[in-house]
Formats: structure tokens, sequence, C-alpha cells
DNA sequence: GCCAATCCTGGCACTGGGTGCCATAAAGGG
DNA sequence: CCCTTTATGGCACCCAGTGCCAGGATTGGC
């Protein structure tokens, strides 16, 4: 019995790594929050590097016990990705919302552009989030496991749209595609520090289309032949 | 100097693990070989498992020490990968070939479908070094990570046929989404024993054409408003 | 004010992947 | 037979993650 099994996560999904509980009115007070650990986590990472960090440096810093690290977060991968299930509750709303007479990608890309805007005092750590999330190795490797949920969340929009079951292949290809072409978006916006994200996502979503449309090789072609 | 640098690739792309030597005509010889090595791996995570399998198990099944395992594999986890830089290689050719006069999507999804036909012979191994790969959450996490130098010859692919340079989003984003796409047929292929990759590789990808065109709105209309 | 129930903390010991170091085994060539 | 080259594998170590469990802190009941 227990808590939930966390750690590797075997054959089982959405692991959700619940700290030590929601809302204690009873027992001993927690000594931290998700929140602040993922702070004084961040100002460690920005000064010695990702890798470099290790846990004990962490607990450490916050001033708990490294045990008690792990009951905040299932593995030093989690660290970044904030209150991500709360995130794809938002997306699904967002897509909710779309009007049914819109186009299935069109909705999509729309969804995407509102769904990813940021507030301006916000960009900044979500800069430093993301830089983290899609350039350390270890975490983008680590990101493919939350990625999945992302997906599985315009795979049912696609599904419920367009009468198919959210696992059948359809639907799961366009889930794969969007979400490639969010993570082009993202790391071409990491690249340019004035570059506009939502316009870099809507860019990317058209590019595609013109693609599948032949309308990138016409613009190659009036361009001279190459 | 010693060798490369192998381990966790912090920033530094693209990391070659090549065994010991590429050919010893002078000292002494290896006690095996990287395909010796990932049959005995199999079959150990055949009977118990990829995670419950240890590097120690393995190393001693193929009778050398844990040690030298690590000089054939950077890490437990490249043991599926088989020759994967070749893949590669094989990749680029068969785009290459493709006659310029056909449309950028169309000649990937051909190089797709006809890079990806495995010998009869081969299938189940294929099948099972893919149900590794993609149904492992730590090999699947792991596989981020090859993919990154797979989407590269996408995205030059298309930068060489649309004018564009390969780091440029149109090319990133369609080479993201062309790898999701195969990974959604894949998984569909690995569910169904009986299905052909080739078939699904293409209808994946001529069903987001669809999607991008619409007309996967026009069929849902069709079947009656949903 | 004390006891019980509740919940959280953190130490300890252990597993398992991965690495640097280095002595040594095995091969060929002079 | 020694020398050079190359591969092996033992050893010690680091770090992430986990089960276990003895506490500490808090509320509520009596």
């Amino acid at each position: 019995m227990g808590s939930a099994k966390l750690g590797h996560p075997q054959a089982d999904e959405a692991v959700i790594p619940v700290p030590p509980q929601l809302s204690a009115a009873v027992g001993r007070r927690r000594a931290t929050s998700r929140q602040e650990l993922e702070e004084t986590a961040f100002g460690l990472f920005a000064a010695r590097g990702f890798e470099a960090t290790t846990v004990d440096e962490i607990a450490a810093a916050a001033g708990i016990g490294r045990r008690t690290f792990f009951r905040y977060f299932p593995s030093k991968n989690d660290i970044p990705w904030g209150a991500f299930e709360l995130e794809l509750d938002r997306m699904r709303a967002r897509l909710r919302a779309c009007p049914p007479q819109v186009a299935v990608m069109d909705a999509i890309r729309e969804a995407l552009v509102d769904f990813n805007r940021v507030e301006p005092t916000m960009v900044a750590l979500h800069r430093r989030r993301m830089e983290l999330i899609l350039r350390v190795p270890a975490l983008f490797a680590h990101s493919t496991l939350r990625f999945t949920a992302w997906r599985e969340v315009i795979a049912e929009f696609v599904a419920a749209r367009t009468g198919h079951r959210a696992g059948q292949l359809a639907p799961q290809a366009i889930a794969h595609a969007v979400l490639g072409v969010s993570v082009a978006a993202y790391e071409h916006w990491l690249d340019d520090p004035v570059a506009d994200l939502g316009e870099l996502l809507d860019t990317a979503m058209r590019q595609l289309a013109d693609a599948f449309a032949g309308r990138l090789d016409e613009a190659a072609e009036r361009q001279g032949r190459r």
C-alpha cells in the first residue's frame, strides 16, 4: 500500500507526483513546497548547470533532507515541469472552446498560439524553463514521457472532431506532428531572444500545411530551379 | 587524448560510440562484438524485461566484465539501436534518389515507406527492437537523442529542395512532424501483428496531408454532423 | 495538560548505471 | 625475447532513486 508507486514508471502511465499531501489540516506541516524547491533548484542550475547540480546540493540549499526532496519531485528531471497537469487542462479547455465550423487543423493552430501566450512578466521564467527542458539532453529525453500526455489532448480533440477514436492512426499521427511542430517553434524561440512565440507557432503550422499543399515546392521553383 | 568523450552527452551532439577499435590488426583481440552483446541482451530482456535486467547480468551472460560492456555500448539504453548511423546514411541516400519533379512531401513519404521496408526474415527482430525502443519508457525517452540525428536528415533534404537552410523553421518543423508521424505509424504497427509497416506509414502521411487540406473535416461532416 | 491520531521529515542502507584509473593479458613485429 | 599496441576487467567512486523506520510536529479529543 503506502503512497502511489513513484520512481521509474514501468508500463503504467500518468504518474501524478502529488507532494506529501494536498491539504494537511492535521499533522506536521510541510517544510517547503514544490515551487520553493523549483526556485532554489533553478538558481543552482543557472550557476552550475543542470548536470553538475546534485540532488544533495538542491536539498541542502533548500534546507531539507535529500530523502524529502524525492517526496516533492519523483526525480530530478521533473523539477522544471511546474504545474504541468494543470496546463494540460488549460489546453483541453482552449480546444473545446473552438467553434465547430473552424477546420480541425486551423482550430489546433489557433488553440496552440493562444495557449502558449505567456504573461510578459513570466516570459523570462518560461524561457529558463523551456531552455532546460529542450536543451539539456537528459531533460529533453525525459520530456518524452510528459509529451505523451500532451499529445493525447490533441488526439482526443481530433478524434472528437472527426469521428475517430483517439487511439487510431489519424489522430495519433496528427498529435505527433503537432507536438513536433511545437517543439520546432520553441527551439527557434529559444534561439531568438526577441522572437514572438505565438508567431513562430503560427508560422510553423502554416509552413507544414504549405509543404503538404506543394506550396513550398512552388516557392522554391519560383526562386529559380535549384 | 584518449577516446572521444562518452557518457552523458552534455551539450555536444552526435556521439558515435565506436566500440574498442574499428579494425585491430595489432593488439589483443576483442572478446566479443556489439552484435553478439545485443543478442545476449535481447535474450535476457525477453526473459526478464528490460528494467529487471542489470548490466552485470548481461556482461556475465556474455562472459565479459561489466567494465568491458561499457566499451561496447555507452549505456544500457543504447543496446537496441543496432547500426543506427548506417541507417541514417541509407535514408539520406534514399532521399537523394528522389527525382526532383516529385513534390517534397511526396518524396519524403515515398522514401519513408521504402526505407522502412524490412526483409521478411528480419521482421521479428525489427519488431523486438522497436518494441523495446518505443514501449520501454526509459528507452523511448533515450530515443529522443537518436531521433534528433534522424530529423536532421529530413531537415537537410527539405532545405536542399526548398532553398532553406536546415536549421530554419520550415525544415525543422517538417522534420519534427515527419518523425512524429513515423512514430505514430510504428506504434500502430506494434499493436497489430499482421499490419504492413509501409502501408501504415503511407496512410499516416496522407492522413496528415488530408487533415491540413480539410479533407478530414469533410469526411466527418459527410458521416453526419457529430 | 496529556494522549492519540495523523502526517511529515530525514537518516540509513542498498541497488544500479556510469566513469576514471590502472595493472595486466594477448596479440604482432623486430 | 622484448617492445608496442590494443583490449580486458577489477577497484573505487559518484550519483539518482527507493524501502524502511524511527522520530518530530501538529491537531483534536478527553
